[in-house]
DNA sequence: CGTTGACACCTAGGATGGCTAGGCATAGCA
DNA sequence: TGCTATGCCTAGCCATCCTAGGTGTCAACG
């Protein structure tokens, strides 16, 4: 997959991820790769600094897990997060019904 | 629509419209606000660039037209530029049932 | 006849954000 | 003792969409 690909979308897919239930950012990692079938296998330095981007806009909240052998950020959404995946879905289904209308050839 | 979502997939939507004939940048922008239902309404600034980069890598070709009354670059679409259609729609067509199936709630 | 607005082209620079490439630390296994 | 997987982090690269400006033609209106 191209990068520029995913560009735009990454939020909404972490906050449909974690809207399943709380997770680190490796366990989101590898939720990601496998919900996708292996189409998104995202590197740490594209889902870390969205976790952080996100935290920081309020959409989700995060604990240090103290259970865990090693040291994990534990990442939930919040109410705000789940408004807002709500509206990414939203326009999620009108971007791709643009695209599907432009590039035609449906069949 | 915000400014990132259509990131990486622009060039995509531009062959899509080339491909159905030659067209200059203008009516090129008319026509992807027509076909998406004015859900891709671009700036002058996105779209002349973009074609620019897609004649500079081979997928489109110009020529300035000469029976217009004003001076227009008309656009055509080429064998490679078909080929890259075809890929970029199959591309797209995974993208989409990727981030489809990781977004869920179909319902 | 001047002005406005549609047409038609162009580009520099800003902003965004995913990715590369590094770093750190712990745990388990050969 | 290494190697691998887990787990976190960040600086800077880079592609690209958009903002904001510029040029010029032509038709219509006052």
């Amino acid at each position: 997959m191209k990068a520029q690909t995913l560009k735009g979308h990454l939020d909404g897919l972490l906050l449909a991820v974690l809207a399943d239930g709380p997770a680190h950012g490796y366990s989101v990692i590898s939720a990601l790769r496998d919900r996708s079938n292996g189409e998104f296998d995202l590197p740490e330095g594209t889902v870390y600094p969205a976790l952080h981007r996100l935290e920081k806009a309020g959409l989700l909240s995060s604990s240090w897990s103290a259970d865990a052998p090693r040291r994990r950020r534990v990442y939930a959404i919040t109410p705000a997060g789940e408004r807002s995946l709500r509206q990414r879905r939203t326009e999620w289904r009108g971007f791709t019904s643009a695209v599907d209308a432009v590039l035609g050839s449906a069949a």
